[in-house]
Order: C-alpha cells, then sequence, then structure tokens
DNA sequence: ACCCATAGCTAGGATTACTACCTATCCATT
DNA sequence: AATGGATAGGTAGTAATCCTAGCTATGGGT
C-alpha cells in the first residue's frame, strides 16, 4: 500500500464531494481533479477512486448517469441535496479533526503557571 | 465503531509518539492525555491504545518497562531516538497533509482568470 | 458488599484504500 | 499497419488499523 493510503481513510469521500461541488464530474476527471489539486499528492489509483464513488452513490450522496463522448462512455456525477448537507457537515468536520490534531502536535510540555 | 474511527486511522501513531514526547507515560496517561488534550474529542478505548503501543513498540520507535506503583503493574514507555526521528518526520508529514487537504475543501471553483 | 476508576490485555469484526487485473476507445509514434 | 499511452470504466481480493466485546486485577468510595 502506499504510505498515504491509511491516513488518507476517512477523509476520502469529502474530497470526491468537494470536487463535485465544484460542478458535475466524471471519475477520471475527478482522479486528475485531486492530483493536481494537491500538487500530485493524492494521485490515487482508480481502483480507489471508482469504488468510493460507487459507494457515495449508494449512500445517496451523489447521482450518476451514463454519456457518451468522443466515442468513451462516462459516468458523470453529482452532488444531492443530501451531498451538499453531508459536504458541509465534513467540511466542518475536518476543521475540528485538523485542529485537534495539530494542537496535539505542538511541541510540548508547556511551562506550568505557578 | 465510532465515526472518528475511519478519520483517525493512520495519525493514531503520531498522536502517541507526539504525547511521549511531553515524558515517558504509560498507556492509561496517554490515553487519559489525548482525551484531554483535545477537548474530549479522541476519547480512544484501551483496545485501540494498547495495541498501537505494542505496534510502536515492535517498530523501535518506542520502548516499554514494567513497574509497579501502588500495587498496580504499570508499562511506562518512553520514545527511542528512531521514535524521535520518525516522530519529526510525521509532524511535517501532518503539516503538509492538512495542508493539502484543506486547499482541496475550500469552496471553488475559483474565477478563472482572464 | 458493591461499583467505579485505574491499569493492563486479546480475539475477531468492520471499514476502507490499495494492488492487480480486465475491457475498450482514441491518438501519436514507429 | 502496428504498437503503446492516455483516457474511461470496472472488479476481486489483500492489507492495514481502529473498534467492539470480552477478560484479569487492584484500590478507594458508598
Amino acid at each position: 500500500m502506499r504510505a498515504e493510503a491509511q491516513a488518507l481513510k476517512g477523509h476520502l469521500d469529502v474530497l470526491l464531494l468537494a470536487t463535485l461541488n465544484d460542478g458535475p464530474q466524471h471519475g477520471y476527471a475527478i482522479k486528475e481533479a485531486l492530483r493536481d489539486g494537491s500538487g500530485g499528492r493524492f494521485d490515487l489509483p482508480t481502483g480507489t477512486v471508482y469504488p468510493a464513488l460507487h459507494r457515495l452513490e449508494r449512500a445517496g450522496l451523489i447521482s450518476g448517469s451514463w454519456s457518451v463522448v468522443d466515442g468513451r462512455r462516462r459516468r458523470t456525477y453529482q452532488l444531492t441535496a443530501e451531498g451538499h448537507k453531508k459536504l458541509a457537515g465534513e467540511r466542518a468536520n475536518w476543521r475540528e479533526f485538523a485542529a485537534a490534531i495539530t494542537t496535539l502536535l505542538e511541541p510540548g510540555p508547556w511551562p506550568t503557571a505557578t
């Protein structure tokens, strides 16, 4: 596994939802958006992206529809109303989570008040 | 599983190492330090903490020794030299990881320069 | 006498990202 | 014409790790 794999767990869904918040996209484009938007850090294999999208669709957070562009079939996804709500919640959740970790990671101990 | 469970995956080790950076501690005290230091957010079950400490010890990042305090046996852990190095690397890694996620989560799309 | 906090432990379950593999079209290079 | 890469989709099975649920044991409070 990639080293980043475990770190990403539980945070991939928000990233996918956030990407779709910029407008409907198909899976491959989402994968590229994450890669480019992260400076290459999140260059996820398709075996990660597609199953995750299926999961989000099953959960009713995104909805997909087939189309054909340049002879290639595409499945374009967009956020549902639920997906928008979920995204808002998860964004807030991330901020709190990140703040908590960052605080704990600050070098300590702090000087005890006397 | 707790909802936070997946989010924490891959980040627990840094938290444990960072806690031990404040001085040697035993498992139960580490658990409490994480709970209190996170405002209750990371109130981890012992079934999470102890196996993680064993993992870190096997990896040579911390070293433990038994002692008895008030009739209760304790296993006190401290960072090894490798553990200190690992902590420094993981701290830097967290900053980059968090920055990448936060950037991707910012509402977009940004206005395209013309 | 009982329960809770403290202190440690483990087996098995649940979740999720990854590896490795597959199909197919279009385009550029050989 | 043929080959390979980029695009676009997919799946089955593996690895990693956090949690649940259970256990032993001591000390202090009600």
